[in-house]
Order: C-alpha cells, then structure tokens, then sequence
DNA sequence: CGGTATCCTCCTCGATACTG
DNA sequence: CAGTATCGAGGAGGATACCG
C-alpha cells in the first residue's frame, strides 16, 4: 500500500460534457448491481453457462432477477444469448468482449472488497462502539 | 482493446470459503451504488468538502440520501467526518486511505463506462430494433 | 449550516402459478 | 428447460417540517 502519489488516473479523465456525464452515470447505475457484478463474475469465470447453471451458481437469486438481470446485459451488449432449438430448450449465456472489458473493470473493485473486508469490518465495529458511549 | 489474453485477475483469485465470499458480496452491494460512486469521486477531485458542497456537485441527491450515503460511508471507514464546533456548523468530509483505494478500483469502471458508452449505445439501439421485428 | 423526524409513494423483488 | 404473468409485501427514496 504505497502511500505516495495518491494522485490517481480519476484525476486525469478530461472534463466531459454533461450530456454524456449523464450517460455514464446511467450506465453506473445499471451496472453496479450486485446480481450483475455476480453474473458477470461467474460468465468470467465459466466462459458459457446455461439458463440453470446460473441459477444454481448464483446462490440465492430468484428466476425473475435472474430472467430481467440476464435481459438487461443482453440488452447492453454485455453479454449472447444463444438459444438452440431443440427439447428440452437449451439457452447458451456468453461474455461478449463488452462484456470481459466489464469484467476486468469489476475486477479491480472485488480484489479491493476481498482485500480490505476485515478492515471494513473493523471499522464497523468501531463505529458501533461510539454510537454506544 | 488487445484481442488476447482474455484471462485476467479475476481468474487468478483464489477459492475463498464461503464466509468470506458473503461478506465480500455485502460489502459489494453496499458500495455498488449510484450516490456512493458519485460521492466518492467527489471527494477523490476534491479532497475535502463541507456538506452542503457536497449537495451541490452530487446533482439530483436528497438531502436524505446524502446523509444516509455519507453515514454510510462513515461507518465503513472510507471518509472521515470532522465537525468545527463554530457557528454556523462547519462539517468537512475526507477520504480515508481505504476510500482512496476503493476510488482507485472504481476508476477502472468509470473509465470503462466512459469509454464505452457509444457502443453500449447502440447495443441498445440494436436490441430495441429487433424487438420490433 | 447541517442535520433529524415523519409521512407517503413508487418500484423493486420474491413467491406462486402457468406455458412452449 | 427456460422462461412469462400476476400479485403482494417491504424497503428505497423524495418532500416537508422542524431542531441545535
């Protein structure tokens, strides 16, 4: 944890317009969901899934979260859908490269939130123990 | 945009045990917000600011939400909050090193999204035309 | 200025039931 | 298997009013 240059690329993003602050803030708020950052973690990491093994990975999801989050990503470009016709249906999910560009974008928040959740806990702790006194 | 090596960090993550992985998702979907997002990268570019500056650059946030989302933030240990007990009230809030981390791994979202919001854009536009087919 | 407290309204989300 | 449709509860979040 380097203490120096606390200076970071956010700093060096140009002033954009408003008009596509606007889209960019859309696009954060759609996106920094947790059932998409999960979704998205378990395409990373299984390449394809079907309808129901992302059911299953994705613990504690209901079929309609799982329906709308898989539409909305689709919708973005974030990730195919490929349905072949046969019976029982069989429904392939798939990154795009959008979609593994996300990813990677993600990646750098999970590996903060894996680095730093016990110090984050702590903090909590903390906090409670003045909210007492 | 390298077509190879589509592998990346997040791949490399090790198999942590459950526990840890639904802490890791709380605090994700705790800080996966639009108001936390945007309050944080105020305070990356600014470094400091009194509340109701605060009210002013987070456009469109209630009063509400911005006590709720600052409260929050305070308790996880990303910004501090200092009160100058003059009259009228001066309240200044600040990021924490672990603040500045989290905005650093946020950057890389901010940027993907600020780079790709044409494309996504269009997927958009794309999807809503074959609906109509 | 920097909040809290209260009320009220969406709208998200889960549960359930049904379909190609 | 992979959805869609419908209903209903609960919480997120805005508006307003008041306080130290």
């Amino acid at each position: 944890m380097a203490e120096g240059s606390l200076q970071h690329e956010l700093n060096s993003i140009p002033p954009t317009d408003p008009a596509v602050d606007k889209l960019v803030e859309e696009i954060i708020g759609r996106v920094a969901d947790k059932w998409t950052m999960l979704l998205i973690e378990i395409l990373t990491e299984k390449k394809c899934c079907r309808f129901s093994e992302l059911a299953r990975e994705c613990e504690g999801i209901s079929q309609k979260m799982l329906t709308q989050t898989l539409r909305a990503l689709e919708r973005d470009g974030l990730v195919t859908r490929t349905v072949y016709p046969v019976v029982p249906p069989k429904v392939e999910y798939r990154l795009t490269e959008l979609g593994l560009g996300l990813s990677k974008a993600f990646c750098g928040v999970w590996l903060w939130a894996e680095a730093n959740f016990d110090t984050i806990e702590k903090a909590r702790a903390d906090y409670a123990c003045k909210q007492e006194g």
